[in-house]
DNA sequence: GTCTATAATTTGATAGAC
DNA sequence: GTCTATCAAATTATAGAC
């Protein structure tokens, strides 16, 4: 866990989230996992919105940054499609976690604004990489819409099943056409 | 909202969950909105799990009556298939919510026990119908829970993002061969 | 069954010293 | 940047009167 104190609170603040939910996590618990005051992250972080804003941002931004990643780096739309789920594999096998946004998704009816903001915006980013670099015609959308609700909900299933198998076979039924 | 008071109960705690999860509904907001106190619904749920389970484990045991509903009532798979798809259809549309279990399936790591394993039988007893009742072959498994995480993920996307017409678009991807 | 009263804990947040 | 000290609010839960 190197980088900034900031990068720390912010990188304990995700695992939290991902593992339980916005309501879930706690400054004292990550101040304490950090080996500081609580009160002390207010200097980083000045509200739990805030803090909430950045990890959200930070996950989303770094997710289009792979998605760019892969469109230069594959030209075949096989290729990126079987990239795109392995980031969705990374998060259920390296994490064992829910994706950061997904889970936040099903907590945004309480979620403040800002916060919502930044996961609706994860998820349009998605639909609309998926729906312009991989799937192509006039059922592009509803295509991308398939693929990532598969991948959503496949980690839901694979967490709370504790069966990373389940992912997998989620993943066998999805193909490019 | 006919019913006992403890039947009252329940179905606010569960709105209350299925907006924002287990660790955004109180005690006080549930007795508001009854007219009581908070310290009445004690009475009926002694502790916060109590009532976690109650509410689990009637969805659970509903979403289950309907499952044999729809054998009875369906001989065709694709029938069968169609009814299922409008279980989940309806928990959007009237309800403008998260599936109870597929929300407190992203909680799951932070769940009392006995609240998890209510929320692991919906999952698995819905992997099992599908995969004997719809689906037939080596891969029924599988289709089975290709399904479940489509229908999962697109009820968070749709939530998220405030698109009805997104759960149309993945349904329209589901088939049963 | 519901009430009042209260306890014990946790939470996000602020002020000010160092 | 981090600390101590403190605050106001919310939470689950209990005891006992009615």
């Amino acid at each position: 866990m190197a980088g900034s104190t900031a990068e720390k609170i912010m990188d304990i603040a995700e695992s939290q989230v991902r593992a339980g939910g916005y309501n879930s996590f706690s400054f004292r618990e990550i101040s304490q996992e950090i080996g500081i005051k609580s009160a002390s992250i207010h200097y980083h972080f000045p509200t739990k919105t805030d803090l909430g804003v950045a990890i959200a941002s930070r996950y989303a931004t770094r997710f289009a940054e792979q998605l760019a990643l892969i469109v230069t780096t594959y030209p075949s739309v096989n290729a990126r499609l079987q990239a795109y789920v392995a980031l969705f594999r990374q998060a259920l096998l390296h994490d064992q976690k829910m994706c950061l946004c997904g889970q936040l998704a099903s907590e945004s009816d309480v979620l403040p604004e800002p916060i919502r903001l930044e996961t609706r915006r994860f998820f349009t980013l998605n639909l609309d990489w998926l729906a312009i670099e991989v799937f192509t015609g006039d059922d592009a959308k509803a295509r991308a819409a398939s693929v990532l609700a598969a991948l959503e909900g496949a980690l839901l299933m694979s967490k709370v099943l504790d069966q990373a198998d389940l992912f997998e076979q989620v993943v066998a039924g999805i193909a490019v056409r």
